[in-house]
DNA sequence: GACAAGATTAGCT
DNA sequence: GCTAATCTTGTCT
């Protein structure tokens, strides 16, 4: 499986792109021998050199270098004292822009998952946001700065896809950067955080 | 060293 | 729909 992983060609290019075209794609984490899967169904852009919203937008701390690497780098970082948000940096090195990954669909590792999360959730609240995604598949700090080129953490491109529609709004919890449209979903997937 | 803001969530009304 | 919880980061002193 491994082998199918997406290349770094893959995230070098322009950033919105990444976005739309990791709707669909499985992402696959093996750690601590547990395999958990799922299927990307909600993104939103982040792009440093003209977005406000963007962690990287008009300065470079120590927080935000992670996002001046190349595509193909991961970005965590910690949010509201409670949750974890999971990023792909796109574009060539020192763009400063990534993907943050909003929602997702679990495809393997359920067992591991509902441990994680709760036992008695509803599947749909499983993996419906970025702080509840993180928790699922197990993701915190530890992969911050790490490469998705690697058998512990990598996204490929399902063999078998059936068709779906992209929906394309503004982005979410924001203050800044609200009119951008730089958020995308797929249409009528019931673990898109919200409508 | 202090302080305010934040790419959220769960729980209650 | 509204709000508390919770703590890291960046900025200013």
């Amino acid at each position: 499986m491994f082998n199918k992983s997406l290349k770094v060609d893959f995230y070098l290019q322009d950033t919105l792109t990444v976005a739309k075209q990791l709707l669909g794609k499985i992402l696959v984490i093996q750690k601590n021998r547990i395999l958990r899967s799922a299927k990307i169904v909600e993104t939103e852009a982040y792009i440093g050199d003209h977005d406000p919203a963007c962690h990287a937008y008009g300065k470079f701390t120590n927080r935000s270098s992670t996002l001046y690497e190349e595509g193909g780098t991961i970005y965590v970082y910690f949010i509201y004292g409670n949750h974890y948000c999971f990023n792909v940096v796109t574009e060539p090195k020192g763009k400063g822009c990534a993907v943050l990954i909003r929602a997702v669909e679990p495809v393997e590792g359920l067992d591991f998952m509902f441990k994680k999360r709760g036992k008695n959730i509803p599947l749909h609240n499983l993996t419906n946001g970025p702080g509840k995604m993180t928790q699922a598949m197990g993701i915190d700090e530890s992969f911050n700065r790490k490469n998705l080129f690697t058998p512990s953490i990598y996204i490929f491109q399902p063999d078998y896809q059936s068709d779906f529609e992209i929906v394309t709004t503004t982005r979410i919890g924001i203050n800044v950067g609200k009119e951008f449209p730089y958020r995308f979903y797929i249409k009528n997937n019931p673990f898109v955080s919200r409508k």
